[in-house]
DNA sequence: GCCGGTCTTCACAGGATCTGCACAACTCGG
DNA sequence: CCGAGTTGTGCAGATCCTGTGAAGACCGGC
């Protein structure tokens, strides 16, 4: 199942670099580089963690921190700008799960991620029905015998299946597995949505008008 | 065989009352008081786990942590002073795999030290079908027979096998064999692959399309 | 310096995959 | 039943990715 990161943070160069290197692990991303914009897309996207700068424009972090656990309770991981033990308390205070201060190096960033997700994702194990999704080996079964995806095909399903039965707008699908943000007149995710059908059975994927797509699983 | 545990520990009251308990339960102990004393120790006698205090003179636990594992992944219990969960998580992200905190039970840590280490042994000797690595002598062995592998080749393996069946990506092997974190273009993995490939069976290793490469094993 | 072994890079070929399009089929509210 | 809007489908060109062989760089031993 892949795992959504918010990634705030105003400073470009570290913004993508980070982004860059929790997408090679295999995290959805998606970033906002100021307050407001940040709390929308926590709200829109529900993401599994959200890595948080202490320094925004907009409203500062905590701010963010604060109005985004209000909503749901998600695990933050704060970076500071300097050791500053006052910041790292505050954030403490007002949910951060862990810190880290700047300059930190990505790796270090992604094996906490990797941690604090690790323990929120044991939890979650939702139920497939007939099918059976493994991120780890990038394997798909259903009723007992493999398929084959390709890669595309692969995030997709792994996509829709992070919250069965729920109707996911093609725009976030196309944000989620493409990256892109506009939903412009292509037939893109259609296409890939027929490739799932016809390899997984007509009866997995549910087309709602006007809105978009949703796994099929029995409740 | 005899498994080793090293115990980094400045007190040395609870250093020795731990290491007579572990030595009790058949466990070859080393005691380190201090962190350039543990790293040294863990390099020389390679132990199976390393109960640490995060508290040390020299440089602290989690610098002892970080060392040790940059060399060799090896479990570690890390001993806590107070119930801190920021130095927990901390802990957990630089390597640890489990935690205790003062005042502790020798028993209980004694259990523990059980657990973890029957967890690594299982993980240690993973289920490779008919593949046989040794970390130590350096040697692999495919349906009986022995196989000689380069330096880099037998690096590539041991990370692969170190998951069996899970996929990691280019960037990922990159990271772990040659060190780098720019995955240009380069046809450097996709070769020693091949090698290993040609010397083990094309079976051996799966492809996946788009992300990397996966130790292929009976399940 | 020479030599054998090993590592890295390169260009290319052959697949595998993606994408956008035109058009058919469908849905839904009137 | 109709029409506008939406989705399904087949397809072909473009694009991306991997396998491969060979050439040159590197390295330690002699």
């Amino acid at each position: 199942m892949q795992q959504r990161v918010l990634v705030v943070e105003d400073d470009l160069t570290i913004a993508t670099s980070v982004a860059d290197r929790l997408r090679a692990e295999g995290f959805a991303v998606e970033l906002a580089h100021d307050g407001p914009t940040a709390v929308r897309l926590a709200e829109q996207t529900l993401p599994d963690l959200v890595v948080l700068d202490v320094m925004l424009p907009g409203f500062d972090g905590l701010e963010v921190c604060r109005r985004v656990q209000a909503k749901r309770p998600v695990p933050v991981l704060m970076l500071t700008a300097r050791d500053d033990e006052a910041d790292m308390l505050v954030g403490l205070a007002v949910g951060a799960d862990d810190y880290l201060t700047k300059p930190f190096s990505i790796r270090e960033l992604a094996a906490r991620v990797r941690v604090l997700l690790r323990r929120v994702s044991r939890a979650a194990a939702p139920d497939l029905g007939d099918l059976r999704i493994d991120a780890t080996e990038r394997r798909v079964h259903r009723a007992g015998a493999e398929v084959h995806l390709t890669p595309t095909e692969f995030d997709l399903l792994v996509c829709l299946a992070d919250r069965p039965r729920a109707v996911l707008p093609r725009e976030q699908l196309l944000r989620a597995v493409w990256g892109w943000s506009d939903a412009n007149g292509s037939r893109t995710v259609d296409s890939h949505v027929k490739a799932l059908r016809r390899k997984l059975g007509a009866d997995l994927i549910r087309t709602v008008h006007g809105v978009g797509y949703a796994l099929e699983v029995p409740r």
